[in-house]
RNA sequence: CGAGUUGUAGCGCAGCUUGGUAGCGCACUACUUUAGGGAAGUAGGGGCCGUGGGUUCAAAUCCCGCCAACUCGACCA
């Protein structure tokens, strides 16, 4: 590409491998995401940031919902009295609560926490509800902001407050609220990789890194692009803690009252701040498009000339009525600074429409993923009506199709994929748009997925483990299960243990760290 | 909560050593010319110099306190 000027915004993130945590808040500022609230540690979503949120969260739900759970809604306020009875629970998070102790002047009978997870107060519920293992499994959700006023804050991954998603869960076995727990974490598995093109390591936490109170947890840990591990969602079988705690009891077949076995799970508006870390480049953001609030940006060139606008109009409200996320770009600036905006904030695919364009009957379209290599001119209007040749009635655009592509060497191009779709019957322009967003999408995935996996190095023992965490690589290590060992890695490497793979496939006999009996395949790394 | 750094226009900064009219770039407003990779001209608007006290004829500038933010640790989704 040819050497541009250097000014604004690209200069300013031009460092990213410098100084990665800097680009971070630099990019989410300027591309006005958030903005820093009054109260320390405190992130006002702007519509662009929250517009990522509210799509987010509605494909998430749709997974939710389809497992079987209901959304419910419980008060922010617990009494104190709740957050003591899990004796682990409170010791997690007594530091970290607000507390509620007046109402005007008059100090309140018995204080409040402002929640920092509703677990307490939707256990009191449960045991009120919960009588027969008639009324099991119970499996609820819920959409609700958290508080939890931590000592070092960044925009999305550590606020002191954040909105999330918690869901509870009482079974009348501890298999089936093992299975929960799993099932749950897979579904943010899938949802990672398809709608946020993010691939994730699941797996189960150490006891040093597992939650308040609960028997264990698994997580899903994202890399992000200067190799540190970011935990983008956890799921907890909370075994029979709770239950005892808040006396959650069922009369079971047996006719004996047994405890309820209990899960919880959730992801945050963390998960934007991954996906912004695991995609952005040193233009800015690059959003998969499934929760871009908008897909496409149409730029007008020489708006002020007869019939630009109003062509821009016409194929935005085209696109817009097939459901695209579409919007024309009326401001008074030149195309270049438009472009870069464009590309700043992450927006999938930007379609640039001139008197030229419109003389000739395209449009020019450039993938945010792509850039230059991924810029074409495609025919405006509809393809439908003329014969390109080469007719395939059953266009398979099936991500399986572009694997094998890709993996193909390099042969594949992004104009090859625009010959598949376009020069064949049936193919219109929203339709064209529309495939290109869903390759898009996978393009970013496989695109994160090599990047994972070329950053993940295994380490036999402790000079190895110190290289690699070095290298800022994931360290796929061996570990005999002592607490010292993790502390020792904190300690000297400044990295922690991530997570135990569900693949348990020894890789070496000996703990990296001490060298004694290796027991579990675990992931050392940095971390936010 | 410990260590270090910094507080001057919306953002980024200069001015402070050596006290004397509040500055620059970007952004913002109006008009004109522009427009296919970050445009140009002309004219404007915007300040309790973080905050409280002190020294002085005079404080952004010197002294003391406080507050806040950032970076690094410890803690965490």
């Amino acid at each position: 590409m040819k050497e541009q000027k250097q000014v604004g915004f690209v200069q300013d993130i031009a460092n990213l491998n410098d100084d990665f945590a800097q680009w971070y808040t630099d990019v989410i500022l300027k591309t006005k995401l958030v903005d820093y609230g009054p109260v320390k540690g405190t992130m006002v979503m702007r519509p662009y940031g929250y517009g990522i949120w509210e799509l987010l969260r509605d494909e998430l739900d749709k997974r939710i919902k389809e497992t079987g759970h209901e959304n419910t809604y419980f008060p922010m306020f617990i009494p104190k009295s709740f957050l003591m009875k899990e004796a682990e629970h409170v010791e997690g998070f007594a530091p970290e609560v607000a507390l509620v102790t007046h109402v005007g002047n008059e100090e309140l009978g018995e204080h409040l926490v402002v929640r920092p997870t509703s677990e307490t107060i939707i256990c009191d519920m449960f045991s009120k509800w919960i009588k027969s293992y008639r009324d099991l499994p119970m499996l609820i959700n819920q959409w609700a902001n958290v508080v939890r006023m931590e000592k070092t804050t960044r925009p999305f991954l550590r606020t002191s407050e954040f909105l999330w998603q918690e869901g509870h869960t009482v079974h009348a076995t501890d298999e089936e609220a093992e299975f929960e727990t799993i099932k749950m974490l897979n579904v943010y598995v899938e949802f990672c990789k398809n709608i946020l093109a993010m691939p994730v390591l699941s797996g189960k936490k150490s006891e040093k890194e597992k939650f308040a109170g609960a028997r264990d947890t698994y997580s899903i840990e994202a890399m992000m692009k200067d190799g540190k591990s970011l935990q983008a969602g956890t799921s907890h079988n909370l075994g029979q803690n709770f239950a005892k705690a808040f006396n959650i009891k069922f009369l079971d077949k047996d006719g004996t009252h047994k405890f309820g076995y209990q899960t919880s799970w959730g992801v945050t508006t963390r998960l934007i701040g991954a996906l912004i870390m695991v995609h952005g480049d040193q233009r800015g953001l690059a959003l998969p498009p499934p929760v871009a609030p908008i897909q496409i940006q149409i730029i007008p060139i020489a708006s002020q000339k007869a019939g630009v606008k109003q062509a821009c109009e016409k194929l935005r409200k085209k696109l817009a009525s097939k459901g695209l996320r579409v919007k024309v770009d009326l401001t008074d600036e030149t195309p270049g600074f438009k472009f870069n905006e464009c590309e700043m904030k992450g927006i999938p695919i930007r379609i640039e429409l001139g008197p030229r364009d419109i003389e000739n009957g395209v449009a020019t379209i450039v993938r945010r993923d792509k850039l230059e290599d991924g810029k074409l001119q495609i025919p405006l209007h509809d393809i439908s009506k003329k014969d390109y040749g080469n007719a395939d009635n059953n266009p398979s655009h099936k991500i399986e199709k572009y694997l094998d592509i890709l993996q193909s060497n390099n042969v594949y191009t992004f104009k090859k994929f625009y010959d598949q779709l376009v020069y064949k019957k049936g193919y219109n322009i929203s339709k064209f748009l529309e495939e290109l967003l869903s390759e898009i999408t996978y393009d970013m995935y496989v695109k994160a997925e090599k990047n994972l996996h070329d950053n993940i190095a295994p380490a036999k023992n402790l000079e190895e483990l110190e290289k690699v965490i070095n290298d800022n690589k994931f360290a796929l290590s061996m570990w005999c299960g002592e607490r010292e060992c993790e502390e020792k890695v904190k300690k000297d490497f400044a990295a922690s243990s991530r997570n135990m793979p569900f693949d348990q496939t020894k890789i070496h006999d000996k703990c990296s760290v001490c060298g004694k009996d290796g027991k579990f395949k675990i992931y050392f790394a940095k971390a936010y």
